[in-house]
DNA sequence: TTATTATTGATAATAATAATCAATATTAGT
DNA sequence: ACTAATATTGATTATTATTATCAATAATAA
């Protein structure tokens, strides 16, 4: 994801909703597009406390949850583990393969199966809107 | 499911295990079986508080997981609601196409998705054990 | 019937997330 | 640059789901 793109997307959505482009908004937005993927609000203080931001964790979580508001970010849920943002901009829709042993997250896409689930929808009479498709396992290091 | 088949496999598990068939694990399992698909702990606890049966919510809590362990439930979280359970017993793996208005929960099955998964993890040196495919939208009732 | 011990039910503990609020910082207007 | 208006912050508390605790009770085997 380009970083100054990003910040763009945030301004616009801060001026668009009479919001206030912050120090801590610029600073969390920085260290999330920094950070690894799928990092929880836990996660992403401890970073922002390491660098001596001082900025609380019910910022980093607010700010987070304005993230994805304006689409910069997704939440997601692994399990009963707590909630993960990743970036969302510039990334096309993915399903995640996920190690139970070491938790690593690899993100996979397969456009067949994309369709035949649009297909499978519809025989269904479902309109889809988004969905998730998770897969369970062992990677090759924990096999 | 068959009744008296779900009874055996609690029945069984739980001399296995040298633990104690209760008046209250038995009604459990009953009011689960009638109880429908889907259904949160609190749900259940409801039902059976309506029934004046007198079960304490961490004895519905703690039987559920003991369903669970024995094969007869399934646990899934849907978004960031509750967990659920589902009878799991004589139930063979299906998906779930969820409405994000009315909460309906359709089940689905779709061979050639399985296999594509299969595939999909395959082609990343990953070893499948489970998987979660949820589609999300909104049901004829709700378009 | 009795001894053993698993279970229960009420309650407290835990943990993640969200709400509260006074102090502060940002913004627009002058 | 100054001021007024108000959004944001950070510390804390509230909420909520889930799990742990523990004395009293009930199920089981002998």
């Amino acid at each position: 994801m380009d970083r100054d793109e990003a910040r763009d997307i945030l301004f616009n959505f801060i001026k668009e909703k009479s919001l206030r482009y912050t120090r801590q908004r610029e600073e969390i937005l920085q260290t999330f597009l920094s950070a690894g993927r799928h990092i929880t609000v836990e996660e992403l203080y401890n970073v922002l406390r390491k660098k001596n931001t001082g900025i609380g964790y019910a910022t980093v979580h607010r700010n987070l949850k304005l993230m994805k508001e304006c689409g910069l970010a997704d939440e997601m849920k692994i399990g009963s583990d707590k909630t993960r943002f990743e970036q969302a901009y510039g990334q096309r829709h993915h399903d995640h393969l996920i190690c139970m042993k070491c938790g690593r997250i690899i993100e996979v896409n397969d456009d067949r199966i994309e369709r035949l689930q649009d297909k499978l929808a519809e025989v269904n009479n479902f309109f889809p809107l988004k969905h998730k498709l998770e897969i369970y396992g062992s990677c090759k290091k924990c096999r």
